[in-house]
DNA sequence: TCAGATTTAATTTTATACAACCTTTTTGCC
DNA sequence: GGCAAAAAGGTTGTATAAAATTAAATCTGA
């Protein structure tokens, strides 16, 4: 690529996957608003689903957001009702985030949530699975990174 | 996939996405940094370097942003003495940004930057390509899906 | 054992994002 | 011309995000 073409949005690969990830998270609003969950409330869920219950600590690591995001969301998601914060009696630094009985029951109207997104995505099996396994290499390799 | 397996995070297309979209704006943070400039805002710099000016409106259809986003960004911008905001002699609803002097030689330093993230970013040619195909084919379609 | 280092959350500050709404201006259309 | 509708940008309210700082609890090595 030429040197004066390097900084033209259309050259850039960062942009269409920051502009996508935002309209993606558009496109799944309408979906969740009827549970009452944004989308990154809705990873939370996800993780709580699958593990039962995780600390602060834990559910920063698997989503990769520092407390100071989520802090104020699981203090809404507590007010919402749909999930429980308590110390650790092991360490009592460490806050361990579960799942109230509401918050356990919306797992099932959950799953018809990746049910309707596979078909806004637009592309193939082939092309998501690319999509994914090159996404999480980026991720990875970003994350790697960091450590330096 | 099974049905149990549809809300676990490790099958979502979406999150991967997500977060590496959040790592690449803190991966650029620093290289930014220097010129004073945040992601979003390098994003706006990038558009007027390429086209001299653009109007609000442009720039939201560009980088797929609001005026809820883009207005107190410019402002801030403008305070930063990067642009300018004049109204369209030919239609005074619109607003024009153009780049002030320290704004248009901003643009020499900037070339470091693509060329700084090309190598963070821990992928091939053929990857980058075929990552930069993938999500603007899931950005038109979440774009069609918008307008019904 | 106990002082310092580390870990874990919470807080504060700054900067996006977006929905919903409002004001001003322009455009159609009769 | 006159007026409804559309277009453009701004405002408000809510929700992330991340860096930097603080505070409390735990760990660790001499």
């Amino acid at each position: 690529m030429k040197r004066e073409d390097s900084l033209k949005l259309s050259s850039q690969l960062c942009f269409p996957l920051y502009a996508a990830s935002r309209e993606l998270t558009k496109a799944y609003a309408p979906l969740l608003k009827e549970m009452g969950l944004t989308y990154p409330q809705y990873l939370v869920m996800m993780v709580l689903w699958e593990d039962g219950s995780a600390s602060v600590k834990d559910l920063g690591e698997s989503l990769c957001l520092d407390s100071g995001t989520l802090t104020p969301m699981l203090k809404k998601m507590e007010s919402h009702g749909l999930i429980l914060k308590t110390r650790d009696p092991e360490d009592q630094r460490s806050v361990i985030v579960s799942l109230t009985k509401k918050g356990s029951d919306f797992k099932e109207r959950a799953y018809a949530v990746p049910a309707a997104m596979s078909c806004m995505i637009g592309l193939d099996e082939a092309e998501a699975r690319s999509l994914y396994a090159l996404t999480y290499k980026l991720l990875h390799a970003l994350q790697a990174r960091e450590q330096s």
